[in-house]
RNA sequence: GCCCCGGUAGUGUAGUCCGGCCCAGCAUCUAGGGUUUUCGACCCUAUGACCCGGGUUCAAAUCCCGGCCGGGGCACCA
């Protein structure tokens, strides 16, 4: 395998599974976004890396009200993971899986290992949680706690009535750990399996059963579930099953970046955000949108490590590795945002048209032709405002790839022509300034990260670009076409 | 309140398990220079770190003890 980072460190005792197994466990309420590519690189390298296996599996409980399934989630995921080149075997749903997981909830509660309490959940918290003492509950005999089950699944109980606790000791020094409810009652209705199902797990006790029965041999997840792992080891001890390998990565965030599933969701849906591609959506498809090739998103990742601190970094550390990747195929064009128009006379009558390289480094790639529009010895050309802010009267400027002229400001700026030498300009310290012609130019718009739009005109050979071309405007920066036509329409990338 | 985990330059990370090859490597950021008809890319240079205090040792970023700081968990969410 071709090393896309440094090397991460072996995976513990993978000589003591018949194969490196492992799991993406998205709940399946939105696209992925930056933060979950984290997960996904992980456990695809290492899959990659032992040719093992990895599996898809949608972990849709019922959940919440904050956390609730999203139809469209279980096609913008696996969009994600395709974006991302991540490879997995096959995909499960754990809410076809509610049979499996009530067979074992049966088994421990004849086993007495689990329990069906009655008891308020703030009340339980408070005096038994809290406290690390027993509820009555917890001494019913098998037979009382299987009927207690029935009376879950045939409706006896209502919602929050009842639920099933494991018995992982209330005498344990870590209140976390206490009689954990591993089943509870939940009427919502579910987007694939409707109302069939009134009693759902929770995700540690549906892991427990899982990781197991899917074979999973290592699992590497954020460390906000460490509690969940020591669950899970407690379920594969009283079966004596061999224990996956639990590896956890602390939280990462981004400085120059908010991410919320559950405000994205929210913009989107009230328009606020053009949609699930929008950049401030952080979504794998807003990044594909905008050009970033996946393979800095991994690199990223990948670079992190497995470390368990909290870390907090920033996109430019993406947009380094993306330039990398991507500079050398990106061709050059002229875009001048809130363009200041310029009269420029005395242009000699033989000039019709400039040629700028479609990429400096590559002068086989040819040139880009760009006519300027003369009519008598005049043509009009626009320049960026901020450029012709800051130059002074007199100030000889020279546009790019083209010819030198003299500034004269005024009420309508006009300039003169100097020279087509560069060295001219060179000499005389003058700036070399981005340009389009007034004749010709694209109206263009381009979608920042922010969501703001940025307006202005593109040179007139941008007219043929071919949505989804990476490419860089000269000094100002990178983006993607995501539409061609009148005005274009470009997502920004960056810098 | 109880329980876990962690602290290497601005940001990440390597090294820590098995002390010496680490007066700490790499990337990015920042600053400067070279090159370039871009403020991009490329090349060069500079600044910059082992949380603190003890201890063990010929030798500690690495081992031990104490402290400080940070994060997480204690949900009928995932």
């Amino acid at each position: 395998m071709e090393p896309e980072s440094k090397e991460l460190p072996e995976l513990p005792n993978v000589g003591t599974w018949p194969k490196v197994v492992m799991r993406l466990a998205p709940f399946p309420s939105g696209p992925l976004h930056i933060g979950n590519a984290r997960m996904v690189v992980l456990n695809d390298y290492y899959v990659k890396r032992y040719d093992g296996e990895l599996i898809l599996v949608f972990d849709d409980t019922i959940g919440s009200d904050e956390k609730q399934v999203e139809t469209e989630a279980f096609d913008m995921i696996p969009e994600g993971l395709e974006y991302l080149g991540a490879k997995w075997h096959r995909t499960v749903y754990k809410s076809d899986r509610l049979d499996i997981f009530y067979k074992y909830a049966v088994d421990l509660l004849k086993k007495g290992e689990a329990y069906v309490c009655g008891c308020d959940a703030g009340l339980w918290r408070k005096e038994h949680k809290i406290k690390g003492k027993p509820c009555s509950c917890s001494l019913l005999s098998a037979d009382e706690n299987l009927s207690r089950w029935e009376m879950m699944l045939d409706g006896t109980y209502p919602e929050r009535g009842a639920a099933v606790r494991l018995k992982t000791g209330m005498d344990n020094p870590d209140p976390a750990m206490r009689d954990h409810v591993i089943l509870r009652i939940s009427e919502t209705e579910h987007p694939r399996v409707g109302t069939r199902y009134r009693v759902w797990p929770l995700l540690e006790y549906s892991w427990g059963i899982d990781d197991h029965e899917l074979g999973i041999s290592h699992i590497i997840r954020g460390k906000d579930l460490v509690k969940e792992g020591k669950i899970e080891q407690h379920i594969w001890s009283i079966y004596g099953w061999q224990h996956p390998e639990l590896l956890y990565y602390g939280r990462l965030k981004f400085q120059d970046a908010t991410l919320s599933k559950s405000k994205s969701r929210r913009e989107v849906l009230d328009g606020t955000y053009s949609g699930w591609d929008d950049p401030r959506t952080w979504s794998m498809q807003s990044l594909a949108k905008r050009g970033i090739d996946s393979k800095a998103v991994r690199k990223v990742m990948l670079d992190l490590g497995l470390s368990t601190v909290d870390i907090s970094i920033s996109m430019k550390a993406l947009y380094s590795e993306n330039r990398k990747l991507r500079d050398a195929n990106a061709s050059r064009f002229f875009f001048v945002e809130s363009p200041t128009w310029l009269e420029l006379s005395g242009v000699p009558s033989e000039t019709t048209y400039a040629e700028a390289p479609v990429h400096p480094d590559f002068p086989d790639r040819g040139v880009r032709n760009i006519p300027l529009g003369m009519v008598d010895d005049t043509i009009l050309v626009g320049i960026q405002k901020k450029d012709y802010d800051r130059f002074k009267n007199d100030t000889l400027f020279r546009l790019k790839d083209f010819a030198n002229f003299k500034l004269l400001k005024g009420k309508s700026p006009v300039g003169q022509f100097h020279s087509h030498d560069v060295n001219d300009v060179r000499t005389a310290g003058g700036p070399i300034i981005q340009w389009v012609p007034k004749r010709g130019s694209v109206g263009t718009e381009i979608t920042m990260v922010d969501g703001d739009i940025t307006t202005g005109f593109a040179e007139p050979s941008a007219s043929e670009l071919k949505p989804g071309t990476f490419l860089q405007f000269e000094r100002w920066g990178f983006g993607c076409v995501v539409e061609s036509g009148t005005p274009m329409k470009v997502a920004f990338a960056h810098k």
